[in-house]
DNA sequence: TCAGAATCAGACCGACCGGTCGGTTTTCTT
DNA sequence: AAGAAAACCGACCGGTCGGTCTGATTCTGA
């Protein structure tokens, strides 16, 4: 056989993974059947409880693939950027993006697990948390970066922007899924890009 | 039998939906259990079946009830307002104790309905719409009223602002659910405060 | 007061839940 | 090619789900 690497069943393990993803970023955690997770991989029972110890198990691999698509997403927007607010607003526009074409069906695997694991599921709220705070630290360093450079006034604050940034980002695409309509989230795009502009140290500043 | 007033049935089919309204809006339609139901409202099974036709029915109302909670909290904020810009001000402040004293327990049953009811549950997610609209049309009149009094520049867009508005405003709620704190409300609270002072029209450009 | 109506408890129902396991098939190794 | 190991199927398990229904209890108005 050519082209295929590793085990067939490791294969497997990593193609349930791939097919459960959009299952329970849709319907939750709790929301994912069975049932559902056998219809969309088209294994049976045994077959998934081989790879797997547990639905939570599965859930949380799950959960991590999906974030990597759309970490992998924001990664990719930063190449080629030239300064700090550039980046700001590639990191933005790359979020924005899905509104219209998603990484992971289902909306944001962050907002999703926050809202549904309140306190019922704190493994899963752990892996929200942990995943936002790589965000926070991203949207720090880049404010850190600005400020070396000279880009953006040094009495930015970085959690305030982290918060804002984050928080619109994710209310906007709520929105924006709701209606069904992007424009919710194009409109909060403008917001931010201009409030991240804003941030500029101007020449005469200086 | 002094101090009630209407039949016994009306008064325990009010308390069901007051006891159940929290425990929907914790743990979601689906994950909140007919038992759940039974040890927050301490009816049987009967009881609570003698007043409504299904759990759905029940989680419809417990839903609009929630939302009155959070909609009247908005709606006293709005007393003793001067013009516009305090207006929304006040909105806004009073959305965002939601993440120190909420309304009702759970977060915002807009956000958590949106999440959960995406295309499984469309009675549910059309009462979301539905409460959105009516946040979103609350911004437009306050906008026009602005405008028409003079305080609000005439090129202000009220879907931009009633969308970033909302958007920033749930998604932060959400981040201080996430980590149990507020600060990060109040940092986007206080980017939404400045945002809307800038709105307002200078003497100097009249 | 008292009878009829309203209210409620809880046994019961079939469907489905997440999970287990013995047996069969497929894949890998030599 | 053959035997061992891995992968997979699907019947089965106990438990819980939302929902129904009958009979007991409580309320209410005449």
């Amino acid at each position: 056989m050519v082209g295929t690497s590793a085990t067939k069943g490791e294969r497997t393990r990593q193609r349930i993974v791939e097919l459960a993803a959009p299952v329970f970023n849709r319907q939750g955690f709790v929301g994912a059947s069975l049932r559902d997770l056998i219809g969309a991989t088209g294994l049976e029972k045994g077959g998934i409880y081989n790879h797997f110890g547990s639905k939570e198990q599965l859930a949380l691999e799950a959960y991590d693939y999906a974030m990597t698509r759309v970490t992998e997403s924001l990664a990719r927007s930063q190449d080629g950027a030239t300064d700090a607010i550039d980046r700001l607003n590639r990191m933005i526009r790359a979020f924005a993006r899905n509104a219209r074409r998603p990484s992971i069906e289902g909306g944001c695997p962050i907002m999703n697990t926050a809202i549904e694991a309140d306190d019922t599921h704190p493994d899963l709220r752990d892996r929200a948390r942990e995943s936002m705070t790589l965000w926070h630290r991203l949207v720090g360093r880049i404010v850190k970066e600005g400020k070396a450079a000279g880009t953006l006034a040094p009495e930015v604050d970085p959690y305030a922007l982290a918060s804002t940034i984050t928080g619109s980002l994710e209310g906007a695409l709520m929105l924006s899924q709701l209606y069904a309509d992007a424009a919710h989230m194009d409109r909060v795009v403008d917001h931010l890009v201009d409030h991240v502009e804003s941030l500029r140290v101007k020449k005469a500043q200086r």
